[in-house]
DNA sequence: GGCTCATTGCCTAGTTGGCT
DNA sequence: AGCCAACTAGGCAATGAGCC
């Protein structure tokens, strides 16, 4: 494919006329009222904090009068000539408040508009999807250009409540469990208690009260029920609300339970809910109706000119915003450097002075048992690994369904005389569905020595094509953390002799709150070979907390470090560490999560996904302190058949700090984004050290998950940690 | 030091479905 | 096993100053 040009699913954005700014000085209990009555008046406003002062500040573009009559409050005009940034939340809120006065609503990071008519129904008119559904944000390109990204959403919701689905399909709604009050994204898990259902004439007025306080908005209960629902609050704070103003509660779990009227209950719309009625729509927004939809809506809203008090904007939208050569670079590779990263055998070597397991189990579900397909599965996967390492490991197999309680006899009888034990626990995620299993299992077996590795088995068709896959995929894993890897991908003559460490952190459950924990994984070691050295942090109370306590650990044993962090932005870790540290240190953060636009190319006259991972578009940069921190735009993955384009990928976002030139420091990211040992198949969208640090993640959050209370004191051998 | 107001942005965590 | 797409929800920081 030779695409001609590249598009954003962006306007072009030109600010026609901005008079002095305004701004009022605001109490902190009345942020929320003052922006109510902002909305109501059209004035576009944003809160800043300037930087040089202290005050809550709201910037607005013109007085209110609102502002002045109802609340008293003085305003001031601004001298100082506004941010970058001020400027782009101004001009988003203008264009937010076109939508507002269209009838369009907030969401939380999204804004649509509940009007059945642009809707679709679901499931026989259960529950509906909303598809003027959009996420707005505005920035600068580098060049300069200023860009009105838009991107289409769907909303869904559920429009019957508990008491009618409950009548008419009694089996579903048996399966229900998370809940929410109609009309509010106020949602409850389901728990049956017996004590909270007799007491639902007393406390119904005022947890309906409480609940009206908490949402801002009006919720009242029916006061003659037929059908009480027993649920506690999803939000902790609602929970700690009710816990305080209604006394003698019932608790489950550390959760008020509380008695609710079906009749005002929908299910929270989560495909999971959605699917109970029947198998799920395709959600997926292929590029070319992507594109309609933004100009549909657009041009629906008169986005031309946006003309309110103050401020005057200009929305190019009679085209979409292609890009120039100024605001990109393409960075190619050749496909030998490719294929040498991408597809490479094990070099495992056969050491005698190390013995090693690999144990294969099979977990016991309580109530279901295995179909027939997962149970030929396990088969396959046990003779592939047995013929696979004939030499590495010694491959052992039950037969039988394990459970807990076997687990040291398991141990005992296979374990002895072994320096290495790895273990691949087979299940089927739907006999385990919120994975308490798997992570008890996890931690039973990581205490007694072996390096745990999970296998799902609930996709299984019968065929062999995916037990090949899945195969292939262990064998890479364990050939990481074997050093059995040929090679890493050489870093450009700038970067030599850097290590990498993907860091990543996730919560560790306390009894009333929560900790973080961090993980720091180095892969690369200074002279370019694999190190797989996985390293758990002390715990602090947040999680950018956590994560520069890991960098500056990792920065005492060596100052030359890329580090890459999971997280949309540098600030913080730049703020807590000081510039000083990027003397020798390149600080990389990755997300796949932002709200900028897509990256599409136009072929034979049509929008499409980009065929190829070369591009990077330049955002324009941010500074802290001084640092300037470059950001990308990157198309990180591809649909692997170019005819077949289910949905629209989602571009990565990178931002980059440090002393040495950062195309070349991207240039070297990209490298580690094709490198896959994991999977032969598919490559991962962010770069493999911090791949692989959100996955350790996940796993150690379910063997904390499992420990429970004691949760701090799991008693793991240490390089089972390391290896993890 | 924690909590409060309201809102946005960015994150985690979970789901289904299609793919190799 | 992994990848992607899509959806849902809540948590927390940011935004500040005052109150207990």
């Amino acid at each position: 494919m030779n695409a001609s040009k590249y598009y954003l699913l962006a306007y072009d954005v030109a600010l026609e006329n901005l008079s002095t700014l305004y701004v009022y000085k605001v109490p902190e209990e009345q942020v929320g009222l003052a922006r109510y009555l902002l909305n109501q008046e059209r004035v576009p406003h944003t809160i800043s904090k300037e930087p040089g002062t202290t005050g809550l500040k709201i910037c607005t573009t013109d007085r209110s009068s609102l502002l002045e009559s109802k609340l008293g409050y003085e305003y001031h005009a601004e001298e100082a000539k506004p941010s970058e940034k001020t400027l782009n939340r101004l001009i988003s809120s203008a264009v937010r408040l076109r939508f507002l006065e269209e009838g369009w609503v907030s969401s939380v990071s999204k804004i649509y508009k509940p009007d059945p008519s642009k809707a679709k129904p679901l499931i026989n008119n259960l529950a509906l999807r909303y598809e003027h559904s959009v996420r707005l944000t505005v920035d600068d390109l580098s060049s300069g250009r200023k860009a009105l990204f838009i991107d289409p959403t769907s909303k869904i919701e559920f429009t019957k409540t508990l008491d009618y689905i409950s009548k008419v399909y009694p089996e579903q709604a048996k399966e229900i469990s998370f809940i929410k009050i109609k009309g509010t994204p106020t949602s409850f898990y389901i728990v049956h208690n017996e004590e909270a259902r007799e007491s639902y004439k007393e406390v119904y007025s005022k947890v309906a009260e409480a609940i009206s306080v908490y949402q801002g908005l009006k919720v009242s209960f029916p006061k003659n029920t037929r059908e009480v629902v027993t649920a506690t609050p999803k939000s902790l704070r609602l929970n700690n609300i009710l816990r305080s103003k209604i006394p003698n509660l019932p608790l489950s779990e550390k959760r008020v339970v509380l008695p609710l009227p079906a009749e005002v209950l929908v299910p929270v719309g989560t495909l999971e809910n959605v699917s109970l009625f029947g198998s799920t729509p395709s959600l997926v927004i292929p590029p070319e109706e992507r594109v309609e939809k933004v100009k549909n809506i657009a041009s629906e809203l008169d986005l031309e000119r946006l003309d309110f008090s103050g401020i005057r904007v200009k929305i190019g939208r009679e085209k979409l915003l292609s890009i120039t050569s100024r605001d990109f670079i393409e960075i190619s590779y050749s496909n030998e450097e490719l294929k040498k990263l991408w597809d490479w055998e094990p070099t495992f070597k056969n050491d005698p002075s190390r013995r090693r397991l690999l144990l294969i189990v099979k977990l016991k579900a309580d109530i279901k048992t295995y179909s027939d397909k997962c149970l030929q599965a396990t088969q396959k996967i046990y003779e592939g690994l047995k013929n696979r390492f004939p030499e590495v490991f010694n491959v052992q197999y039950t037969d039988v369904l394990v459970s807990l309680e076997d687990l040291d006899a398991i141990v005992s009888t296979y374990s002895g005389g072994y320096d290495e034990k790895y273990v691949v626990l087979l299940y089927d995620r739907d006999l385990d569905k919120h994975g308490n299993l798997v992570g008890r299992f996890e931690l039973g077996f990581a205490q007694r020595g072996f390096y745990p590795h999970v296998i799902d088995l609930s996709t299984e068709d019968g065929y062999d094509s995916k037990i090949k896959f899945k195969l292939m995929n262990i064998i890479r894993d364990f050939a990481v953390r074997v050093n059995a890897v040929p090679s890493a991908p050489s870093p450009p003559p700038q970067l030599r002799g850097i290590s990498v460490v993907g860091i990543d952190s996730t919560i560790v459950p306390l009894k009333r709150s929560h900790v973080y924990v961090g993980v720091a994984i180095t892969l690369i070691k200074p002279d370019g070979s694999i190190d797989y050295d996985v390293k758990i942090s002390r715990l602090a109370e947040s999680d950018v907390d956590v994560l520069t306590s890991v960098i500056r650990d990792e920065l005492r044993q060596n100052p030359r470090l890329l580090v890459i962090v999971n997280k949309s932005s540098l600030d913080s870790f730049l703020e807590n560490l000081g510039s000083e540290t990027l003397k020798d240190c390149i600080l990389v953060s990755v997300t796949k999560t932002h709200s900028y636009s897509r990256l599409l190319a136009k072929y034979n006259d049509k929008f499409v996904n980009l065929s190829k991972t070369n591009l990077f578009v330049r955002l324009a940069p941010s500074y802290n302190g001084g640092v300037q921190i470059s950001r990308y735009l990157a198309n990180t993955t591809t649909y692997s058949r170019g005819s077949y384009e289910a949905g629209t990928i989602r571009p990565v976002l990178f931002n980059i700090a440090g002393s040495i030139d950062h195309d070349i420091i991207l240039q070297y990211l990209q490298k580690l984004t094709y490198y896959a040992p994991i999977s032969k198949s598919w490559l991962p969208s962010i770069p493999w050290p911090l791949h692989k640090s959100d996955k350790i993640c996940k796993k150690i959050n379910r063997i904390l998950k499992a420990a429970g209370e004691s949760s701090i004191l799991v008693d793991i051998p240490q390089d089972v940690w390391r290896k993890l």
